[in-house]
This record gives structure tokens, C-alpha cells and sequence, in this order.
DNA sequence: ACGTGGGGTTCCCTCAAGGAACTTAGACTG
DNA sequence: CAGTCTAAGTTCCTTGAGGGAACCCCACGT
């Protein structure tokens, strides 16, 4: 995967890659917001090697997305989102809105979202948290912040 | 980077990362929206291997991510986004978001966002198409969609 | 004709992903 | 108490992708 490191970076689309953009973490976080929350479950269910999701969900921990939590007296632990996690799980909403819109085809998305609030089968869309009104790639422009390099 | 091959799986999530999942494309992409649309800009500005950075671009052109587009007489090209490609800048902007708040540390961001229907620096926020209320990880639940599985 | 500079291609080396086999800790079963 | 079962890893080997440096090609400019 990524040999040069992406969290040293200024710049905050490449420190959430270092958290969740190694290959399959995007598909772990799916599994556990899903509620395939155990180790032998997600290695089933996603097909990834063993090691590689024991890496992953390592790392995951490390980063504050997953708490690992024992569920029996024997040493069995599911993950559970935290947070932070429970945070990226939006982003996982707009990659699916965006794979449901331009990949889909025929058969149309394989999973559907029901907003508790209206009750209707429905997506998510960017809003300005300021107005309130869309807000897309062509509705901003970009300025150095505070963190910005130099 | 991932040899499993996203996608053919039914989920819009793990064909979005067939497309932008490998290592460096959504730092290329996020290059070719700030204006770095050229083969060298991009390769000076990240770091990447050229090798890497061809791979890249063909995959994100051959997916109509972004488009090949000569700008001189001579063979030089820069790259644009598509349609779908700007729908993706959606994508890194809620990443943007997400790292600003939980990764920034007290530096802060590196980048800001002006609304341009506002004026006002914001960021953006995840709402129901439907009913325009707030719309996160809690207040949603799945159900499987005609292009569901089986 | 000669240099320059953007946009790649080629080559080799290293290290991560895939895959299968092995291990461990406690619980259950006879 | 020995033997079995199961979830959750760990170990080891093979393969192939990422990093890096060197090289190539083409249209200018001088």
C-alpha cells in the first residue's frame, strides 16, 4: 500500500488517509456500521486475508475509529464504532451515494438508506453548515488556513 | 495496491474505491481541484513516483474521472475533471472536514472553504435529499435495494 | 544543431497483500 | 480429566505493486 507516509502531510484529506485509506478500512468501517462487528464475520464476509485484517483493525483501534470490547468470558472481542469513527461513517454514505449514481447500472443500488426523520427512502447531500444551501466542488473557493504550510 | 478487485462486488462503497481506492488518486484528484493539472506540478507537489502517477491518471481518465485535454502545440496536456469527477470533490471535501476536526491539532486546518452562495468561510455538512435535515451514521437505516445480492 | 523542458517509459529493489497452515484460550462434552 | 470445538489471531511463503533513478521522445527557441 502506501509506502510514503500520507499523516505528515499538511493537508487534510492525506491525514484521513492515513487513517482509513489503506486498502479494505473503508469496507471494515461498512461492516461494522452494518453490524458485522467480529473478527471472523468480516474475514467471511469481505474475503481479506487474516493477517491483513488483523493489521487493519490494529490499526483502526490505534486511531481511535474501532473499540475493541470483549463479548464472552472467552477471549472473543467484537469492534464497535466510536466517535470519531461513527464520523467517517458519513463519508461512507457520500461513496455510496456517488458508486449508486455512476456505477450501479441496471440493477440499481444494492442498499437503500431510510432517513429516521422523514421516514423515506432517501441520500445524503452536501450542505453549507453556515446557510444552509448546497454546497458542491463549484460553490467554494479555497484559502490558506491557519495550519497551512509555512 | 489492492489485488482483490473491488468492483465486482455489490457494494456502490467498494466500486467507488475500485475507482479513487488506490493509493494517491484522491491526493490527485484534490491536486487537479486546487489547479495542479499538470503531469509535473503533480509529481513535484506529492512526491509520487512518475511511474505511479501515470497509473494513476490512465486509471482516473479511463473511469471519466478526469479528462486528458493538450494545452500546446507541443505534446502537453493537463488534466480536467469530468462531471463525475467534480461529484467526487464532494468526497474529499467532507474527508477535508472530518480531518480538520479530528486530525488539525491545534495548528488547525491547512485549508479553508468560502461558500460562495454566503461569502462566508464554513464547511460542509451531510443532509437527507429528501427532508433536508442533518443526516449522519445514527440516523439512518439500511435496507437491501434492488441491486441487492441474490 | 543544440539545448531545454514537459510528459512520460523502463528497470530494479523492496515491502505489503494473498493464502494456507498453525496456535491459543477458554467452554463444552463424555 | 482428556478430547473437541470455536473465535481470534499468528506465522510463513509467494507474488506483485510502490519507490526511485535513469532513460527516452518530441516540439519548440536560439
Amino acid at each position: 500500500m502506501q509506502r510514503t507516509n500520507f499523516g505528515d502531510m499538511a493537508c487534510s484529506i492525506a491525514r484521513t488517509l492515513d487513517v482509513i485509506g489503506e486498502p479494505w478500512s473503508p469496507l471494515i468501517l461498512r461492516d461494522v456500521f452494518a453490524g458485522m462487528t467480529r473478527f471472523e464475520q468480516m474475514q467471511a464476509d469481505l474475503g481479506i486475508s487474516r493477517k491483513v485484517l488483523t493489521e487493519r483493525l490494529n490499526h483502526l483501534v490505534g486511531h481511535g475509529i474501532l473499540e475493541r470490547q470483549p463479548y464472552d468470558r472467552r477471549p472473543r472481542y467484537e469492534y464497535v464504532l466510536t466517535e470519531r469513527g461513527a464520523e467517517l461513517v458519513q463519508l461512507l454514505m457520500l461513496m455510496t451515494a456517488w458508486g449508486d449514481r455512476w456505477l450501479a447500472g441496471e440493477a440499481g443500488p444494492p442498499v437503500l438508506y431510510r432517513h429516521h426523520a422523514c421516514g423515506e427512502i432517501s441520500r445524503p447531500e452536501l450542505r453549507c453548515a453556515h446557510c444552509g444551501d448546497p454546497m458542491s466542488a463549484r460553490d467554494i473557493d479555497l484559502l490558506p488556513g491557519p495550519g497551512a504550510p509555512k
